[in-house]
DNA sequence: CCCTCACTTCGCCATATGACGAAGTATAGA
DNA sequence: TCTATACTTCGTCATATGGCGAAGTGAGGG
């Protein structure tokens, strides 16, 4: 019960699901997370903290960067269930469409650009 | 979106799960929902009418009483897909099995009496 | 009718949550 | 070792949430 509502109060918040659902193409950078959320720093770090938490997202250190992607195979079952479960119930979103959209404007620019001084 | 984060932020707390799984196992009125979960009908009585909006819960009314149910086939495949996620993930819970006991022990006594004072 | 009962709605309070900027941490490069 | 950068943590604020009891609603029963 404790692990399924720290997954369900995860998915309670806009912000986080957006997240969420940006990483579906791949591993991001903060402040390319930031640059679509139009969000300040502090903010997402925390949200991504929370996805962390609930094992709904993991990372690796890349230099200065911190790499955020989804859970992979060594997630629980229940975490991979809950991605599928999230992937199907936001299908054909219009909030994800724009947000996917707006990820690949942000993926053209240079990462250096979009991370000094979260331009 | 909307309609996800109405589902997500329903299933976001303990005791809203709580009232969710104890349907699982048929209509059930609000009196005896409260005597599971030990909490003031007005609290019990909020968190049904949340649940309801997220339309996992639905409802018919048979005299005085409110029967709660799960959602049913008429409901949206969204919603199905989510119970089933519910109910998968917490198969197995030590929460959810004293609850479903509690509902056992509460179903043997008279509804009447159940309701009297909510006692 | 009027009363009772099952439930909801309202009004209130304490705590939780999400937002931000300021300050802290860690790593790359000069 | 000094600075800049990428990110986190901290402190603070406004708002959201969950709890309760009191008052309201609506369906039976006298």
């Amino acid at each position: 019960m404790r692990e399924f509502l720290q997954i369900t109060k995860a998915l309670s918040d806009e912000t986080r699901v957006r997240a969420l659902v940006l990483l579906g193409g791949g591993e991001l950078c903060v402040c390319q997370i930031i640059d679509v959320l139009g969000l300040a720093p502090s903010t997402v770090s925390k949200h991504m903290a929370i996805l962390t938490q609930a094992r709904l997202v993991d990372f690796r250190k890349d230099g200065r960067w911190r790499l955020y992607r989804l859970a992979g195979d060594e997630a629980p079952a229940r975490v991979q269930n809950t991605l599928a479960w999230v992937y199907a119930s936001l299908a054909g979103s219009a909030a994800v469409r724009d947000d996917l959209r707006r990820l690949k404007q942000s993926l053209k620019k240079d990462v250096k650009s979009l991370c000094e001084r979260y331009g």
